[in-house]
DNA sequence: TATGAATGAGCATTCATTCAT
DNA sequence: AATGAATGAATGCTCATTCAT
């Protein structure tokens, strides 16, 4: 295991990158502002990451990884699927309100860097789909849910998790987005027509 | 009016710039590399647009305004709200299949650029959703669409189209979404859950 | 003889030049900005002088001759060299007053360009110089000056003019120049010391 | 204190700087060429100089102190008026003899840059005359002089050195400069005329 | 003759990265 | 291990000049 020392200095690094990249985005981020912010020499960010690339990603690939068991660890087996749709829901708001920065990196700068990297963020997001996905089926399987397709459900439940939360990060209007969690989980729950033709 | 051929030059630049921007990125990309894919001098770029930032805006503004159009133009008023719902989803799809290059643009790079740029994309952002919202009301005024939260479920609407429609922007996945596109329809139109508790 | 039109419009470029080269340098004028001035296209400018620089040294000719012009006709021969020095002075008071961008443009950029401009100027201050050695050589053979090094006297003449004038072109402080002709000349005249060894 | 290697970084660079500015003038000199010279990168500039044109202003005032220095130094405060005089013009020569190019830079490019730097260059002007007028003044009080206007005499004598030696500076003529101080200074000492109407 | 749209050579400056200490 | 002085590759933009009209 390395040492305390070590460890300390490259999360120093990586939360002052996680903060520089958030304001600026990767390319108007300078180096040398993450070092002085870090409270560490300009050289020594090169001691901890190759390059300001591989500085980025392996930042990027740590936010997702706590935004990830942060889910999981919050997720009790027992629950109704209903209940663990809306206490993602739920956590989602809590994570990004909490980690803001982190928040607005994972859902800007995706594109650039090599294909190794694209390929990561990608599998992340068909990781996250899949643990939509088995709540679903599960829901489907306990009766919970209609027999509908769950990838749909799936994509539908985290683009509107996306589109209900990119408020609070990207403009000051945070009070809106916490009012619109239930009427949004309702939508998805119960549909939106008025009579079902059962 | 214009000359036809100030027109097109400036219109060649536009379609070159959304080609290179939409490979690399704004800062990646080289105004020299536009000028020579619309096949004008570098300098004939700076005739027509201030600065390569300038560029970039423009073309993103003009982008937004051909999307809005293209879904205005084809949205007759006399369709049911949940026919209307589902042509959007339908226009989206055809559009982003076309214009990926476009649509890749509009949902990247947001975040750069100075106070007003960012609230041009807000505020359109701002429209989209009350177009959306209105034709819910109208929904439910009609007694097509339950008594819901009307905004809510244009968030889930507008983020269920972007889930959905990624993978088709971002990886060759160019199947798979268009075959959710209805499943997702139903998800919203009518719910998950199995028995409704009216 | 060239149409007078033709002759118009060269002059009305010479003029413009003259103005916005003694503004901004010659590196920092723009061709288009003297073009806009002189209420021409900038094609035209093209028309009358073969590059930027040849206008640049085309006006600059132009104006020397004009102030070598002003200084030979306003000279009548049957003055006493004393006063002709006297006369001098007082006309290029008045040339440095009432053209006081050529002024400034005579004293400051005669650096740059090719070795025959440099040459052209340097001529034109060794001719100055000789008009000057002239009158004093004149004045020692009338036996109105001692038999001084005339080459000196004129340096030392030319420079005290330099030396009274530029505050004239160079700040606002045109009042103290006028005041310091006379106790300047004075100088020259009489010396400095207070007991002659004669 | 300053490491010595800094200094010298600093120094070097600005010892380029001179020749390639009075070679180039300032709009010519390029900054590639003045690192080169210097030996040191081209970024090495940007480290000690924010720009070309602080590297300029910075350079010109090393160079004006470095000429009054050597003036103030070489001049003991028992000599007669008209030696200090006779001192300063030889200083002068040697001054400019030895540093050409600082020389020549100092008499051409004082009209670009910002208003502050002019105000420098202006200030400088004054300072040097005043501290010829304050010779000439002693020298009345001590009645080496007649009560003539030290102002005016100021000038004339700086103009005279200015135009002495700029042969020496713009062309290669540099051994007639020399034969003409003596006889210069005598113009200004006893003046030209033949006959003192005392 | 007169024009100005089009051009592209040319350069200051930035900043990721290196490496001697 | 830690540093930061030194580096130079990389690029947006300007503007003199051309040439089709």
């Amino acid at each position: 295991m390395d040492r305390p020392a070590e460890k300390d200095k490259r999360i120093k690094i990586i939360k002052a990158a996680v903060k520089v990249f958030s304001r600026k985005g990767f390319h108007q981020a300078r180096v040398e502002e993450i070092a002085q912010l870090a409270d560490v020499g300009k050289g020594t960010v090169y001691e901890y990451f190759s390059s300001k690339t591989e500085l980025f990603q392996e930042m990027f690939k740590a936010g997702i990884r706590f935004y990830l068991d942060s889910l999981i660890n919050d997720l009790s087996p027992d629950l109704s699927c209903k209940e663990k749709l809306s206490r993602i829901a739920r956590l989602h708001l809590r994570f990004v309100s909490n980690y803001k920065d982190l928040a607005k990196i994972t859902m800007t700068e995706h594109t650039y860097f090599n294909e190794d990297f694209r390929k990561w963020v990608w599998d992340y997001r068909a990781k996250k789909l899949e643990m939509l996905k088995q709540i679903i089926d599960e829901g489907i399987a306990r009766g919970e849910f209609r027999n509908i397709d769950s990838q749909a459900v799936a994509l539908v439940f985290m683009g509107s998790l996306g589109a209900l939360f990119s408020p609070l990060i990207f403009s000051d209007d945070n009070i809106n987005a916490k009012d619109l969690v239930e009427p949004a989980l309702d939508v998805i729950m119960e549909g939106i027509l008025a009579v079902k033709e059962q």
